[in-house]
DNA sequence: TATCATGGCTACTGTCAATAGCTAATTCCT
DNA sequence: AGGAATTAGCTATTGACAGTAGCCATGATA
């Protein structure tokens, strides 16, 4: 390993999930991360392909951020809780966590306590039907509501919590 | 009126609509939407001020096109499947307008429908909060769906046609 | 000590949004 | 009729950014 590298992937992904949560996916630049890398924009060329690799990158680390947040919650409305927590504090990445950008088999790792807690409620035969109803509705409501889709009238704690009653009425009924 | 135009808001928007089915939001470029609209790029500015602005109307055109898509529907699962398979056939304009670059006035005029069903299946009381669930759940599923989330094979279809079950039980028991 | 693989650098290209400043067309006002 | 005012469009340019070319320096290996 001739010329010791100045950087490391571990270390351009950091810089990017601090980069990330600071200025937003569009302020995720080559050129910034490589500042804060201690580097130029260049050189992160020789640890990663392009931006969409490094992007793919920080939403991998996020996602497994996310997983060791929810890790220890084991009921339905604890994790939607937990989940809507972690959003509301690092929205960037959140949002790049469910925009598909990742890997596969981390979002897949990442979705596994929902299907856990989905199966125990609705029985193994509709497990995974039932984890994609809650997986489905609460990204949904939560990136609604970091979207602002949600007009300031009307409370949407009450809309939160309504929806976790219902839901888990839904899935234990048989 | 000085110098009549050669283009107008409504002939931008237009092709701007027809530039995000064919290219997508990324290739949605002030050149692109310029040249099929018959004019330079810089010429757009006159008209337009700025590409967010431009990309502001062709997300409320598209909602406006997928309200009237939605219109005739009266119960909760045409509607999903409404929904739903407008977002097959136009992918980018769906995410588009879920992603909150449109204007609030027109998301909401497009909301009404939603709200009006879940009210009929819920109560007044709580009409708003069910529409939150069901709209909460059907965008969340269909970008996720979209976006490649389903990747534990198993059957997408089956899981649509579970949730829906499921959430007019939810919305309809007391 | 010579070799060579490799990471970093400067310099560059191409794409894109946006601005500056000119030109020409058309309406309005005398 | 004939300016003055208004305004859409144009070319040329700037500045941000992703990505490439090609050189240089470092240090492991033999």
């Amino acid at each position: 390993m001739p010329t010791p590298s100045r950087t490391s992937i571990a270390a351009i992904t950091a810089a990017g999930g601090q980069i990330l949560e600071a200025r937003g996916l569009q302020g995720l630049t080559m050129q910034a991360v490589a500042l804060a890398a201690g580097v130029r924009a260049p050189s992160l060329y020789k640890h990663v392909a392009d931006r969409d690799a490094l992007v793919g990158l920080v939403a991998d680390a996020a996602a497994l951020a996310l997983a060791a947040h929810l890790a220890p919650e084991d009921n339905l409305a604890g994790l939607a809780r937990a989940l809507r927590f972690w959003a509301t504090a690092h929205p960037h990445a959140y949002r790049l966590v469910f925009s598909g950008q990742g890997s596969p088999d981390v979002a897949a790792a990442s979705g596994a306590p929902v299907l856990a807690i989905a199966g125990g409620l609705a029985g193994s035969a509709d497990e995974l039907s039932a984890a994609r109803l809650v997986t489905a509705w609460a990204t949904g409501f939560i990136s609604m509501e970091l979207a602002g889709a949600f007009q300031l009238d009307g409370d949407v704690e009450a809309a939160f919590d309504y929806a976790l009653d219902r839901l888990t009425l839904a899935l234990t009924a048989r």
